[in-house]
DNA sequence: TCTGGGGTCCTAGGACCC
DNA sequence: TCTGGGGTCCTAGGACCC
């Protein structure tokens, strides 16, 4: 039996989400993310009306209000998207085993449901009514025998597209090299230069040629761009880091940032909920937005507000820059695992 | 244009140990 | 007096994703 993947892309989630709560947004051009009002910001979900104005995923705010002036902004609602992405999460758990990639977004081995449907464009049609039946929103299948070949199938007929790839390789062959996630804003321009434009391309190279492009991701990608990819869902394993940060609307001094790492580590703690930890990261963006971690691991867990703060005061005191701060953020990670040997101040002692 | 906030993974260098 | 090789842990930075 074949390993069949549909990779499931909830169409403008957030957008989508607002929508159906208030029905009267619809038809307007709706912007999720920050407000105009905010001087910094960026936008998080446009919906297709405001795309038409040029507005996209992670423009800053200011931008996208020059543009769309008449748009509909609002601030995101997590709690409210979290309960959609239960019910959807839920009726893909039906079809087969799945992997959560992201609140609106995941893949599905229906490799068993081949035979109990026509066709895989029968599965992926009920895949999107159900959804559709139990939220009312909309999404995006794509269907194929791995996991980065789905992905960029349900993302080329957006929104409410199904693509079925049968012959992966003359699918993939004139798609930009950009669509292979994991080629991102830097790699692209880079491999531009090297002559490669389409994942034909791609396909097109010798082995040595994929090596000494690629690294050690060469096997991977050519494999993909070959059509002869057959990686699956993967594995998620307990979460490895938590971090808060935030942004000034306003650069402010160094002394001026005490009160809000006291804040973050004050949240940070909470949404813990003492779970042990080693090692306590801050990061400092500077005005220039140059952007700074340092990072301080103890041979021993802590679990408290009082040791998180300190360490991080600890930390921002040996930053000597002298540039303003547009941003400061905490980070908590090297989690305790059960399996592990916990290392105390007793054992040392003893 | 002026760039959020939450994450993951990878690389490279240095310290340290045997 | 000139210095290996392997392994692990830690740190910092950066690319990338949603």
């Amino acid at each position: 039996m074949p390993q069949t993947i549909a990779h499931v892309d909830m169409d403008c989630f957030f957008a989508a989400c607002e929508e159906k709560k208030d029905p009267s947004l619809k038809g307007k051009p709706v912007i999720v993310g920050s407000l105009p009002t905010d001087k910094r910001g960026i936008v998080s979900t446009a919906n297709y009306e405001a795309r038409t104005f040029g507005l996209h995923s992670a423009m800053p705010i200011s931008r996208a209000f020059k543009q769309c002036p008449k748009g509909v902004y609002l601030r995101p609602s997590f709690g409210l998207y979290k309960k959609e992405s239960q019910i959807i999460m839920q009726v893909l758990s039906s079809f087969g085993e799945i992997e959560q990639v992201s609140i609106d977004e995941a893949y599905v081995d229906i490799s068993a449901l081949v035979n109990k449907y026509q066709s895989l464009k029968e599965v992926a049609i009920a895949i999107k009514k159900e959804i559709l039946k139990e939220t009312g929103l909309s999404c995006s299948v794509g269907i194929a025998q791995s996991r980065y070949i789905a992905k960029i199938a349900s993302d080329y007929k957006k929104p409410g597209g199904i693509i079925i790839v049968k012959k992966p390789r003359e699918f993939l062959e004139k798609l930009s090299i950009s669509k292979i996630s994991g080629i991102g804003k830097k790699s692209v321009p880079h491999l531009h230069k090297k002559g490669m434009k389409t994942i034909g391309d791609i396909a097109a190279l010798t082995k040595e040629q994929a090596m000494s492009t690629f690294g050690s991701y060469w096997e991977k990608l050519h494999a993909i761009a070959r059509g002869e990819d057959t990686t699956g869902l993967r594995e998620h394993g307990p979460r490895k880091s938590i971090s808060k940060e935030t942004t000034f609307q306003d650069d402010v001094d160094k002394e001026e940032c005490t009160k809000s790492i006291e804040r973050l580590c004050r949240i940070l703690s909470k949404y813990n909920k003492g779970t042990p930890y080693r090692t306590v990261s801050l990061k400092v963006r500077f005005s220039d937005f140059s952007t700074i971690t340092r990072a301080k691991s103890l041979a021993y867990y802590c679990n408290n507000y009082e040791d998180l703060l300190q360490i991080a005061l600890d930390i921002f005191s040996g930053i000597s820059s002298k540039k303003k701060i547009r941003l400061i953020g905490v980070r908590m990670s090297n989690f305790y695992r059960s399996e592990e040997k916990q290392m105390t101040l007793r054992s040392f002692t003893d």
